[in-house]
DNA sequence: CGATGTTGTGCGATTGTAAC
DNA sequence: GTTACAATCGCACAACATCG
């Protein structure tokens, strides 16, 4: 073992007979770390050369000075991964109690559900009127608070059927778009990542599951914006588009039906075919609103439409 | 309250390995 | 052979708990 002397400043010095063990002054590792500062990886050349320019490290020698950068610099690297990691734990908590959150209110919203059920077994009258009523694929992400359906007129591929649902597509959108943003959009078919968009949000203070997407596709919403923008990337997964039928709504609108066709997950499955209504309206600010609403079957047109699929607005930011 | 033991942390040194 | 890097060791020290 070393023998220990107290230094000027009143720091502890443990110089070893043998020099296994040394601890520097703090004279020594203030001038050390002013060179780490200007170069963290000196040639073997440079150490030697300011050990000669430098009187305090005199008496360290250069294979200490060269232990002494290389812990150093592993230190620093350590202490850069610590504090990423403990940054990636504090999204992730934020995460985890966005779901804890979200999963609360779908259990409220699973309790109410099975309540309406039980409600309407006993009031087959009613259950009648409301069989064409399908809001089960809603997503509740978009829906907010459920609530009992109130009651359509009955609905058809007329013109005036496909207006209704594509005025009332309409109204949910503008509900979701707050100024600049459009609070979520969904589109069937594309993966999520950071690469292609599943749940997007781009609201200003977004909260909630807004912000939980936000961070799960960890993207800005500046990058949302661009992607909403980035008409043909929506498209990415489709395999066919048709335009089978397209009106005029009078007021400067139009209503398209689309046939859409998108590559299946997996080689094995078949390709998924969708029906779009894609309603273009021009607000009274005079922006141009193009709103698409996946129709989950051709055939029954009455309220079988799932959810507002995706959305764009000329006032996107 | 002081002595003692435990625990966590910082840091210099060593060792094994890979790249050149 | 030299160098850099990562992992690890061993030591010192501070903070805290426990005990008599």
């Amino acid at each position: 073992m070393g023998v220990s002397s107290t230094c000027k400043d009143g720091s502890t010095k443990i110089a070893m007979d043998n020099g296994k063990y040394v601890r520097y002054t703090p004279e020594q590792v203030e001038a050390l770390e002013r060179l780490y500062h200007d170069c963290p990886k000196p040639t073997s050349m440079r150490r030697q050369q300011l050990i000669r320019e430098c009187p305090i490290l005199s008496h360290i020698e250069p294979k200490q000075i060269k232990v002494w950068f290389q812990n150093r610099r592993c230190r620093e690297k350590q202490r850069k991964e610590s504090s990423r990691l403990q940054g990636v734990n504090r999204k992730l908590t934020a995460m985890n109690k966005l779901l804890m959150e979200e999963n609360d209110r779908l259990q409220k919203q699973v309790s109410q559900l099975v309540y309406e059920n039980s409600y309407f077994r006993q009031q087959p009258q009613n259950a009648t009127n409301l069989a064409t009523t399908d809001t089960s694929c809603e997503s509740v992400v978009t829906s907010g608070q459920h609530h009992l359906t109130p009651q359509h007129p009955p609905r058809d591929a007329s013109p005036a059927g496909l207006l209704s649902i594509a005025e009332e597509s309409l109204a949910q959108f503008l509900s979701k778009a707050t100024g600049t943003a459009v609070e979520w959009v969904q589109m069937p078919g594309m993966k999520p990542g950071p690469d292609s968009i599943g749940i997007v949000a781009i609201s200003h203070g977004c909260a909630g599951v807004a912000a939980r997407a936000c961070g799960l596709v960890g993207l800005e919403p500046t990058r949302v914006a661009e992607i909403l923008k980035d008409r043909p990337s929506w498209f990415r997964d489709c395999r066919a588009v048709d335009v089978i039928n397209a009106m005029s709504t009078g007021n400067g609108g139009s209503i398209e039906l689309l046939y859409m066709q998108l590559y299946a997950p997996t080689t094995l499955a078949p390709a998924r075919d969708f029906w779009l209504l894609r309603y273009t309206s021009v607000l009274e600010d005079g922006s141009l609103v193009v709103c698409e609403r996946s129709l989950k079957q051709h055939s029954k047109w009455s309220e079988h439409a799932t959810h507002s699929a995706f959305c764009e607005s000329r006032n996107v930011a």
